[in-house]
RNA sequence: GCCCAUGUAGCUCAGUUGGAUAGAGCGCCGGUUUCCUAAACCGGAGGUCGCAGGUUCGAAUCCUGCCAUGGGUACCA
């Protein structure tokens, strides 16, 4: 409908001597329902060029196009020039049938059809328990997982991590002091290790495993191994427990095995962008735009973070995805660019790679901030969140926001079972719509015929215009990648809803209308029921 | 110092990438139920869109400068 217009009015401007383009004439919904369904700054636009009155040239423009009545109702002209156009029956008429032929597949497009999308995501090292940031991180990702899925995108979901390097041998070393401290031996807390009662537990698992066979050994690697292995059997739950499967985990460690690492290093050189100082080697970011050179590889022997990260992404690159998202908290936005303009250096096509920063977390309680750190033990896990909240409510709180914005997480609203928590407020609407159609099942009335042309109400109108911007709402949010545009979208459909539900009575005497309403119910049931399942939340059929 | 994000109602936040009278939820005040789930609906009060300039038919939105907050600016990840 909407390109049908576009197209009409990019033909009627040629009139004006300035062929204006489809993509560049403005067709939106308007804020007032005063102003119709579609308005459209087409005449401003043109009044510009040539320096004829807006008025003037909307009202020729009005004059010189025509709808068809059943789709297109009327056409107005308003101040200073906006042309605004109403829906007719035949149009929302359409809206329903379609979703009805449609269902669970309402709102799907086939833009990534035979493309292939990487989105990597939580990537946390496996020294401690997610906690809460992890968790916005995870949910977000999954939800764009998701939401390219829905427009025909092939995704694999990947988790990044290194179990390797000083913090792992940290960790390590901190699970010894348990250990020894357990079986009576003397020993003191290493410098910067772990703290966090997980740790004490993964001893004592190891007491029972090995007993006292570990006392005198150097070697810390028995102790970082069962803390890793311990600690990443617990996370792989904890994102079971939010709806959250990964395709693939994808280990440092093989890049060195591979000889990828040493191979990046190896043409950094060639291409004169690596070089030695102090006993360290620097990549050239200076000659590749950035402002400083940076250490790759430490006068230890170990790598930072750069070189691994710039071979991991030439590996996803190797892959042949036309797509790799990387979803990051704002703590790293510093550490990309390097990583680009290495992968750049290499030869790479670094544009097909994208970076969704997200800012961080705060945790409320009775509107107070509730301080955490990572290191020291005083931090909400992200399991013991899920725990309190439930994980509807926790992947809706992560994702009501921008991604742009700090995220502040209430307690006291997400641990409310009422319509004032938004969660409960859409599936209560979904669950409401559920119980109306039981109710007309029960009654053995035939409801096959329908008029839709019957569902003609302020409220019904604009329910059904609503649900027929949903798949336009699927595919900007492909493009955005903002979440929370759909939660938004979402509580919005949920009270247009109960605003219609109020007014009007959907089981009546009346069959036809009863049949009209129902087949409004069912709508509106799939367009929640489909935006609530790219959030990952469940549309309950009772509550 | 420099880089990124943010600053909108008492609180938490939207604002469709420049449009018409700036919105929602919570909180506050008032109203609605013989009827399919009241876990609902309606109305009201509440604003210098951080501040100051600029761009144009038109700015919360774009540009410049300043202020404030968070994050970064490692031979940590």
């Amino acid at each position: 409908m909407k390109k049908q217009i576009l197209k009409i009015l990019s033909e009627a401007s040629e009139s004006f001597g300035h062929k204006i383009s489809p993509s560049e004439i403005t067709l939106e919904k308007p804020k007032n329902p005063n102003h119709g369904d579609l308005s459209s700054n087409i005449a401003l636009l043109l009044a510009g060029k040539t320096n004829q009155k807006p008025l003037d040239i909307a009202n020729s423009l009005k004059d010189n196009i025509s709808f068809d009545k059943n789709f297109v109702e009327k056409i107005e002209v308003a101040p200073p020039g906006f042309l605004n156009f109403t829906y007719g029956a035949g149009y929302r008429a359409e809206v329903i049938e379609k979703i009805l032929s449609d269902k669970s597949d309402y709102g799907r497009s086939a833009i990534g059809k035979s493309k292939t999308v990487n989105v990597e995501f939580v990537s946390a090292n496996p020294t401690g328990p997610l906690n809460i940031g992890h968790g916005r991180n995870a949910v977000i990702g999954d939800c764009v997982a998701r939401i390219l899925e829905f427009n025909g995108f092939e995704v694999t979901r990947e988790y990044y991590f290194n179990n390797a390097g000083r913090q792992m041998r940290l960790l390590g070393e901190s699970v010894r002091f348990h250990y020894l401290s357990k079986l009576k031996k003397e020993t003191s807390f290493p410098e910067d290790g772990y703290q966090g009662e997980y740790l004490a537990d993964i001893a004592e698992q190891l007491i029972e495993e090995k007993g006292d066979s570990l006392v005198d050994g150097e070697d810390v690697s028995p102790f970082k191994e069962i803390a890793e292995r311990v600690i990443f059997e617990d996370i792989k739950i904890t994102l079971d427990n939010i709806g959250i499967r990964m395709d693939k985990y994808f280990n440092e460690d093989s890049l060195y095995k591979s000889g990828a690492i040493e191979s990046v290093l190896e043409r950094f050189f060639e291409k004169d962008l690596a070089y030695e100082k102090d006993g360290a080697v620097w990549l050239r970011l200076t000659k590749l735009g950035l402002e400083e050179d940076r250490v790759m590889k430490k006068s230890s022997g170990e790598p930072t973070y750069r070189l691994p990260d710039i071979a991991y992404h030439e590996d996803k690159l190797n892959r042949n995805y036309d797509m790799i998202i990387d979803i990051l908290g704002a703590d790293h936005h510093a550490s990309f660019p390097d990583v680009v303009a290495g992968v750049e250096a290499l030869g790479y096509d670094a544009q097909k790679i994208s970076v969704l920063l997200h800012q961080f977390v705060t945790l409320t309680k009775g509107g107070k901030k509730i301080k955490m750190s990572t290191r020291k033990a005083n931090y909400v896990t992200l399991d013991e969140l899920r725990e309190e909240v439930g994980q509807d409510v926790l992947r809706y709180f992560f994702l009501m926001r921008s991604i742009n914005s700090h995220l502040n997480f209430e307690m006291d609203l997400a641990k409310k079972e009422t319509d004032e928590n938004p969660v409960y407020y859409i599936q209560y609407a979904h669950a409401r719509i559920s119980s109306i159609i039981r109710l007309a099942a029960e009654r053995d009335e035939n409801y096959d015929q329908s008029d839709l042309s019957l569902l003609n109400s302020v409220e019904e109108k604009a329910l059904i215009t609503y649900l027929g911007e949903f798949p336009e709402m699927v595919v900007k949010l492909h493009l955005l990648f903002q979440p929370h545009l759909l939660t938004v979208f979402l509580s919005e459909l949920a009270k247009l809803f109960s605003r219609f539900y109020t007014e009007h009575k959907v089981v009546s005497d009346d069959n036809e209308l009863t049949a009209s309403r129902l087949a409004l119910c069912l709508s509106t049931a799939f367009v929640i029921k489909n935006g609530l399942g790219l959030l990952g939340i469940k549309a309950p059929e009772s509550m």
